[in-house]
DNA sequence: AATAAAAGTGAGTACTCACTCACTATCGGG
DNA sequence: CCCGATAGTGAGTGAGTACTCACTTTTATT
């Protein structure tokens, strides 16, 4: 079997050749954003941290903006594609036969690159209320995708009557709040704490399942 | 019975007697903080927007932190205060029989509070991240002694033998992202859909109870 | 080695920023 | 009715701001 994410890698061809300072760039953007915000943030101090003049950074991106776009949108896609490829097909296939198999191998398949990527996805949600831009980005290429595929998914479990039948949109924000929080706290609030995961996914899970099992 | 949220309320004796032109630069500096954020909103657009000369705002506020925090901080002491002055009381003198009772109560006393101040609460969670001042002033003034209240009452449901034996934190942040999780796509993400706002705290208290069940 | 395209530079531009200050208007107490 | 205090003003200040452009350096192709 090919390597999955390599083959999203691919066919996206995200983050192409770049030169070694437009990384630097990338880099230092990546670190200010995340750290100060897009808007308290400076083309002066990006270009100091990358060891760059300052017109360099506009030989690459036109504006401050397309900047801070080229390094949330590339993140978001990469981020979501699995659920609209992959994740789908295998819950069709029976590859996951219960729901909670499928919450699992999401969990799993998703942490490494959360884990990966803390400060682009920390400047995604830190900017996305102030630029209707990323917002309707995100639900034009991502967000409604993933809502219709995850509807599929929910549909398909309450049907073999392994999840209770509560409105699929409930289910979805039930699911959503209890993974999103958990990820939430683990890697964004307390970071440094000493997190015992395999434990605490496992609560996390079970939790979820009692929470959403059908009514006997 | 006298009511508790007017004791509160001149306990702290929080905003205080203020002039009209006051009154306007605060409600014009909420207005722009939510939508733009406090770093892209200019004190000068404030001043136009309240009606009133640029030196005023300066009259009141030494800094333009100083007036986003006189905006944040009497906020995040008001949606505390009841979960340290009352709800721990009303717990141990059993007002609450069950957990459900709680969390009920919990979540009918907050909805109105947090309704009333969603453009204030938007600006406190956009904002967090970029001040530690912020953060600091949470964490003394509030969020440590919430937390130690909130631990005393989830040990005092599981020694009923009301939830599961988890980890203390671990409850409290599966309850946690479950209730935030409502409230943030209720009035965060969706505030214009038509929500059967009874019908969905129903299910969601109810999947929570059921989820923290202790193992039979 | 010649050459054109691409990458990199940094001083300069027009403009905006938070904040100041000398001044005027309003108000309440004796 | 006066007076001190408080509230309100808006032009002014120096330090940024995103972005430009004429120029130099590097790279790839023949």
């Amino acid at each position: 079997m090919i390597n999955e994410d390599q083959m999203i890698e691919e066919m996206f061809n995200l983050d192409g050749d770049l030169t070694e300072r437009q990384k630097n760039i990338l880099a230092a953007a990546i670190e200010s954003f995340a750290e100060k915000g897009y808007s308290a943030t400076s083309t002066k101090e990006i270009a100091q941290k990358a060891g760059v003049a300052e017109g360099t950074i506009f030989r690459h991106y036109k504006t401050k903006k397309e900047l801070l776009m080229s390094i949330v949108t590339p993140m978001m896609i990469k981020l979501m594609a699995p659920i609209i490829i992959k994740d789908i097909n295998k819950v069709l296939n029976h590859d996951h036969e219960t729901f909670e198999d499928f919450v699992r191998a999401m969990i799993d398949n998703r942490r490494k690159f959360l884990k990966n990527n803390v400060k682009i996805i920390k400047i995604f949600i830190q900017e996305i209320p102030f630029h209707p831009e990323l917002k309707e980005q995100f639900m034009e290429h991502v967000g409604s995708k993933v809502f219709t595929r995850l509807r599929q998914i929910i549909e398909h479990y309450q049907e073999k009557g392994q999840i209770i039948n509560l409105p699929i949109d409930t289910v979805i924000r039930l699911t959503g709040s209890t993974i999103i929080g958990y990820f939430v706290t683990r890697y964004g609030i307390l970071p440094d704490a000493d997190w015992d995961d395999e434990a605490e996914v496992d609560s996390t899970v079970k939790f979820l399942m009692k929470g959403l099992a059908p009514e006997q």
